[in-house]
DNA sequence: ATAAAAAATGAATAACCATTCATTCGGTTG
DNA sequence: CAACCGAATGAATGGTTATTCATTTTTTAT
């Protein structure tokens, strides 16, 4: 257990109170990817967390709300990933671009658990549109991202016959329908040869940065 | 309404129970699209389909039986519909790969409703097994025959550096990308943009073949 | 035309599940 | 220590929904 220091008055109760929300948002993940979304009752959830029926309620109000919580937490995580590589002065252009396919396909991205969530909520984004509206925001704000660095290295690299906007939702919907794979077929694809996939795409595109040399399915 | 035939006595029973089936799997579809798969009730359905309550017990016995029956009709008729493209005598290995393409962003499989039922589906394989092994079978044999024609075309275009199993890989996954670019941005691509984008990948392997002159999303 | 069989109906049933709230628990304060 | 208060509990409630089956309607066979 821990041990929560309640001196400060600045903060005192809001910082378990958030640490419950995690908790069962957590629990709520954990439940959606065994369950199903459909599957996924509040007893369940509880239970899951170890604490007692009322608890979601409480600190929630309603179902509904945690799940979108939920999917908001999930977003959230994926999306302040990537504006961190993004904004690192550090990084090259060509950095952050390989930097943001590492962190696409990284454990903590690629984890089965949080893979199952994002396909439960796409698969119900036509009839709930609230789900939609959550991730619309940070879609548009990667996108931009990512066709910005595009655009950056054809200028560096003087290659002259891309387009950028299109390589970037070539590059994600490639990504999109990768992360579907290590999904589904737990038994096919790795997260390192997904990333390798990826790689082989963008080295169409920007051959002189990044080398075909090494993109091939079959390795030790 | 259908006057059927009954004059045999081969099949004279079985005729109409397939196509009240078949009125009850298209019902779920538009069910789901609407509602979602948590949401899709026997009510909805047998509402939609204009029928009582009591009917999918009758034909499907559950509605877990009906749900699995709605998936494989959707996985059969996106199956058949390659299949009938890859056995084709009279098309070149290019012909077939491009019909492939086009049968892929064809209203046909582009249609929201039936998008709709494959995500919701995929959101929830983790937890119910049974729902992706109804498409382990068509999957493998899909990559099989891609594979082939991908092989086929590299040894006809002497191409040297193509391994088709990962231009396979990662055609799959761009255009399961695209689909679910095309159900939860309806607004975004279009299929013939998304047809486009999965085009201009397969350029950038056969250059010879797929010319990438026209893959610009930006069109009239 | 009539009987027999099959298909369809929909009210009733039983199971399930989100939500409520009276009560309990644990810790803080005066 | 006693009074207080927010957090947590979980049995009870009420709404929802899959399934059943006695009855009605339609089709087929004689």
């Amino acid at each position: 257990m821990e041990v929560v220091k309640t001196k400060s008055n600045d903060a005192p109760r809001s910082m378990p109170k958030q640490a419950r929300r995690k908790q069962l948002i957590e629990a709520t993940i954990k439940c959606i990817a065994e369950k199903g979304l459909s599957g996924t009752t509040m007893a369940d959830v509880t239970q899951q967390a170890g604490l007692s029926m009322g608890i979601v309620n409480l600190h929630f109000e309603t179902k509904e709300k945690l799940l979108i919580e939920t999917l908001r937490f999930i977003s959230t995580e994926y999306t302040s990933g990537l504006t961190k590589i993004f904004n690192n002065e550090k990084l090259s252009t060509e950095e952050k671009i390989t930097s943001h396919v590492s962190f696409d396909f990284s454990r903590k991205i690629t984890d089965r658990n949080k893979l199952a969530v994002w396909f439960a909520f796409w698969g119900e984004t036509k009839s709930r549109p609230t789900y939609l509206s959550i991730c619309a925001d940070y879609i548009n704000e990667i996108a931009t991202n990512l066709t910005k660095l595009f655009a950056e290295l054809k200028d560096e690299g003087n290659y002259t016959s891309i387009d950028p906007e299109l390589v970037c939702v070539c590059y994600t919907a490639l990504s999109d329908g990768l992360w579907l794979d290590l999904l589904v077929t737990p038994r096919g694809l790795k997260p390192d040869q997904a990333q390798r996939v990826a790689m082989h795409y963008l080295g169409t595109q920007f051959y002189n940065h990044f080398s075909a040399e090494k993109s091939s399915l079959r390795r030790n």
